[in-house]
DNA sequence: AATTGTGTTGAC
DNA sequence: TCAACACAATTG
């Protein structure tokens, strides 16, 4: 074995022709059973050996997945490098189509011709994609954010050019954006409430060997999870817990389900914190910090999470662990006025959704980035640096980004995202 | 237990 | 490059 998977490449453009698209795949299939080799396993006549198996699709890139849905994929060096799973078949080719255009540039083959419908739009969706990694886009179709992170990257681009500071509004809210992209209905209006920061030191836990072991939570110590996450308990102490989200030093946001364990009795983090333990490269004895601002509205906590490494004091994540970007300490530069995050504290059934972010206090070493929670200001230097991650020496971060496993199932769609 | 998404292989 | 198949790794 080689390197481990995960090719980042160059940008490359080929330039393929483009294609008429494939006629609609009219019939649904449905499958049942497990693993591929599954059986509905009828009487077999011959003829009847093609029901057993997993349907193909008739899209490029789209491969049918053993519990009815689709994975979407794209091959580069060799490698393939897998766009995620969806419910539709068509959107599985639309994951691929996106990201054959950004891997293969615009005259890429793909099952939709154009990506977006006007010529305008599909200027702007080109800008998009390049501006940002592969990585960064492969992660979205994963998450299933694609959609919204192009939205809003429209709206910024509309409603604020030519204003010099908002180039980071734009990755920002990038970051913090929540909804899948199903969601169609109730829709943007929301406006943006700054957040003026302050920071307040909530908590900080010595993360135990189980903490970052294979249970894949993190146990809140209860005087803590009390005080400062109370669970309500209509809404979630009996079933799943809330979500929240926290946005990290590089300004990626996180989502944790926090919830009460009853055969413990103890508060944890579930799903959601094994990914930032393996990203972070947490390890026992770490500590993980909570924070939250202060933000005008008072009722708008936003969080904030933290991490240092053992030693204590002075290390720094960024540079021990390549995560995300700088480590711009939030609490020494803080006041950035980072802002307006759209506020889509919305809700959900049982669910309850609070938008955080994350920080890395570690660093507040003398770095005086343009960077901003690991965004840099200036568009054109994003890909740069992007693709210079990308290229030999960020190996294994665009190994970490494409890995960083999806949330899977609509359900996020769902439950906020 | 259910699902994802990786390992692999063979066809193109 | 690509997709089919098998199945280990993750999540729930």
């Amino acid at each position: 074995m080689d390197s481990s998977s995960c090719t980042e490449v160059t940008d490359s453009t080929v330039s393929v022709t483009l294609v008429p698209s494939p006629p609609p795949p009219p019939d649904k299939l449905y499958r049942v059973g497990s693993g591929a080799s599954v059986v509905l396993d009828a009487a077999d006549s011959g003829v009847e050996a093609e029901s057993r198996k997993l349907p193909s699709s008739q899209y490029k890139g789209v491969v049918p997945q053993p519990n009815g849905r689709w994975g979407a994929q794209i091959y580069e060096k060799h490698q393939r490098v897998w766009l995620g799973t969806f419910n539709e078949e068509e959107e599985a080719a639309k994951a691929y189509d996106i990201a054959a255009q950004r891997f293969r540039g615009r005259d890429a083959i793909t099952n939709f011709k154009p990506l977006s419908e006007t010529a305008e739009d599909d200027e702007v969706e080109s800008a998009f994609l390049t501006s940002h990694s592969k990585a960064e886009i492969v992660d979205m179709l994963r998450k299933h954010t694609y959609n919204d992170e192009l939205q809003q990257s429209k709206r910024n681009y509309n409603g604020m050019r030519s204003d010099g500071s908002n180039h980071l509004i734009s990755k920002s809210k990038m970051m913090m954006n929540c909804r899948g992209l199903y969601v169609k209905s109730a829709g943007s209006a929301s406006g943006s409430a700054s957040a003026s920061a302050a920071f307040e030191h909530l908590f900080d836990k010595a993360v135990t060997p189980s903490d970052v072991g294979k249970l894949n939570r993190l146990v809140i110590p209860k005087q803590h999870a009390e005080k400062h996450f109370p669970l309500q308990i209509g809404s979630s102490i009996n079933c799943k817990g809330v979500l929240l989200n926290f946005e990290d030093n590089g300004g990626k946001v996180w989502r944790f389900r926090y919830s009460y364990w009853n055969s413990s009795q103890s508060y944890v983090l579930t799903k959601g914190w094994s990914r930032f333990v393996k990203e972070k490269s947490l390890k026992a004895g770490d500590t993980v910090s909570f924070l939250r601002s202060t933000a005008a509205g008072g009722q708008d906590r936003q969080l904030y999470i933290d991490w240092k490494p053992r030693g204590a004091g002075a290390a720094t994540a960024t540079t021990t662990k390549a995560s995300d970007g700088c480590g711009l300490s939030l609490f020494q530069k803080e006041q950035h006025q980072l802002v307006r995050l759209p506020q889509q504290q919305q809700q959900q059934q049982t669910i309850g959704v609070q938008e955080c972010r994350v920080v890395d206090s570690v660093n507040a070493g003398p770095v005086q980035v343009v960077r901003l929670f690991g965004v840099d200001i200036f568009n054109g230097v994003i890909n740069q640096v992007n693709d210079q991650i990308n290229g030999d020496i960020g190996r294994k971060r665009e190994l970490e980004l494409l890995t960083v496993e999806s949330c899977k199932k609509q359900c996020l769609a769902a439950e906020a995202l």
